[in-house]
DNA sequence: AACTATACCGGTATATCTATTGGTATAGAG
DNA sequence: CTCTATACCAATAGATATACCGGTATAGTT
């Protein structure tokens, strides 16, 4: 085997990462946090919707770091597989 | 443009990222870490050498979880282009 | 010397990330 | 109604992540 495919609780915990991120955002744009965090709107998109379920460290950090929210937070509510 | 490749900034900031790693690992071995994290040694041992430079959030969340550190005192001191 | 453990490296292969484009939908402003 | 802003989605494409393999090197052991 080479690089398995995502399993269904990676990609639940990924969803549960963007709704996450989705609340930190709250009335703010998309495209405003986006280019402040150094990504585009639609990558920003597909991480709160949840279909880049396993996104880079440093796109996770830039994140938190606009939307003052902790690394440690969000990694520990992220990891149980239990969603909302 | 699709995917840009990574700069030369984004390299040294996952080198250092890898250095942190490598430090607060310690003296237990590539594989007794990796195993515990949930990876293969070899992908462990890229990361701590640079040459995964953007590792997934989760892949480093559970690095973090293993070697005692917090995320959050990662991604300060791994941001700067300054390695060392 | 032979054996073991650890770590390094290059190559290979598949899955995923990230960005762009173009289209759709909705709600509010004029 | 038209225009604008915001968000959603599918398709495309290049770059990277992750895993496995075989090989190499070094240090410590027996």
């Amino acid at each position: 085997m080479v690089r398995p495919p995502l399993t269904p609780e990676e990609r639940l915990r990924g969803e549960h990462l963007g709704r996450l991120l989705r609340q930190a955002r709250g009335e703010r744009s998309i495209a405003e946090i986006a280019t402040a965090a150094g990504m585009s709107a639609e990558t920003l998109r597909k991480i709160e919707t949840g279909r880049i379920a396993t996104p880079a460290f440093f796109t996770i950090a830039a994140l938190a770091d606009v939307l003052e929210i902790s690394l440690d937070h969000l990694a520990e509510r992220s990891s149980p597989a239990i969603p909302s």
